[in-house]
DNA sequence: GTTTGTGAATTCCTTCACAGCT
DNA sequence: AGCTGTGAAGGAATTCACAAAC
């Protein structure tokens, strides 16, 4: 169904540009990436209605303010203190902690520590995470040597490149492995998360073979608009994006 | 009003911790950061209604497409193309362009030359930025080297760095300065654009700093919701909490 | 026939406001 | 008194669907 507007096929695979979700990448800004309805059919029909997305986004960050208090010693907190330290009102965050369980106490907040393990429960951060890191030039370099990732419980656990130049070289300390055995790679480790710091004209054949491997979570930073099956989950981050849109109110 | 929950006072610096609007980041996923209705009292009255921030977002992923399209000798498309190109729906963009203009025919599509050139002036990309980069430790390296902020029109004018042993040395071009003259510079040459790529726990006194000095629109590298007065733009690129949304639906 | 532009309808998200528990 | 959890209300954003223009 995407027609290529370079080669007019109708292959998966696009050329460069688009966008992701929100870029916000922000892992921030939220976007509406999945285009039409997911329709959404069968549902594990949780202990209530499902959470929408854009709650799960919101999410991570309960959980990383929560982390602070939790080693600055608070034991008791609120969704008051939870919305002045985040920015937002203190009703969303009751509303969207209400769609996992009940956390709080009334009269009393929210204990730090409990609702910390709960989400990262919830969002499966109470153990480790394998990914595979695609693309080991500047950025992707870059991307290896933050030590966010590690610290947060993202491990990047093999790493690709398709550059001669490249492979064999050492990030950390894995070596740098040819583009070929991505896919044996990827499927003998179960890896389930791939990080994309490919070219963008790369990009698209790069995601096509992570999903063949296996991957459900894609962390895109290519300046385009990857096609993915609906399983599969993408999240692009795009600096550039970012600075555009503000550049509008700057004019404005 | 937010009360820091180190130090419990009344202080605008949070010490670590928060969102940013929208990880998707990713420039890309769109959030609410903005908390408590903007009221939006005074509005400029434009040709219609006001644009809503997400449409705003999207801009930039129109303007970019179609400068892919013009680089490919594509004359004319339509919003059922940029949306195949998008994995948006036709009528979303069709909707979007309409907050701002009408340009295109019916029966034909949209002349790509006409429509791009239009999206550039709106959001202010038919000339460039200055921006001052702040903090050049491995992240403000990456950030300073990558080309796609200069191919876009965004140049790093200045760069500044509290840490002596980084403060003269050459990034690029440039020479990283104090963080002490940053405020002289940046009034001097009238910056508008600030990209922090500080500690989190540095990052809100350095975006505090950029505000005091002029500077518009914050893209924040660090993982916290900044705190800034309503006239200025924040986005956030935060790959941390884009990942951790999806290792949510990893575990479920 | 094709494709835009846009009110109306729909769906989704946020905020309100209060009952209920501490 | 203090604060959560949540239905209901309100507001936003998306999608529909069609008249108008080529």
């Amino acid at each position: 169904m995407p027609r290529c507007f370079v080669c007019d096929t109708r292959h998966t695979l696009q050329h460069e540009v688009g966008p992701g979700q929100a870029p916000g990448v922000s892992p921030f800004t939220p976007f509406k990436m999945t285009p039409r309805k997911d329709k959404d059919s069968s549902r594990p029909a949780a202990s209530k209605a499902f959470a929408p997305e854009v709650v799960v986004q919101r999410l991570p960050m309960y959980a990383r303010v929560l982390s602070q208090m939790e080693r600055h010693g608070i034991e008791v907190t609120s969704s008051d203190q939870l919305g002045a330290t985040l920015r937002m009102t203190p009703a969303q965050i009751r509303k969207d902690l209400s769609y996992f369980g009940r956390f709080g106490r009334q009269g009393r907040g929210y204990d730090v520590r409990h609702l910390v393990g709960q989400l990262r429960r919830i969002l499966g951060l109470d153990h480790g995470w394998d990914a595979a890191l695609v693309g080991v030039g500047r950025l992707g370099s870059a991307v290896a040597a933050y030590p966010g990732f590690k610290s947060q419980g993202i491990h990047i656990a093999a790493a690709f490149d398709s550059d001669p130049d490249i492979i064999g070289m050492k990030v950390g300390d894995l070596t740098v492995q040819p583009l070929s055995s991505l896919r044996t790679v990827v499927r003998a480790r179960a890896i389930k998360i791939g990080i994309v710091t490919v070219p963008a004209d790369r990009a698209q054949e790069v995601i096509d073979t992570l999903v063949q491997a296996g991957i459900k979570a894609v962390l895109n930073y290519a300046p385009f608009a990857p096609y993915v099956p609906p399983s599969i989950r993408v999240r692009s981050v795009d600096p550039i994006l970012a600075l555009q849109s503000m550049t509008y109110y700057l004019e404005h």
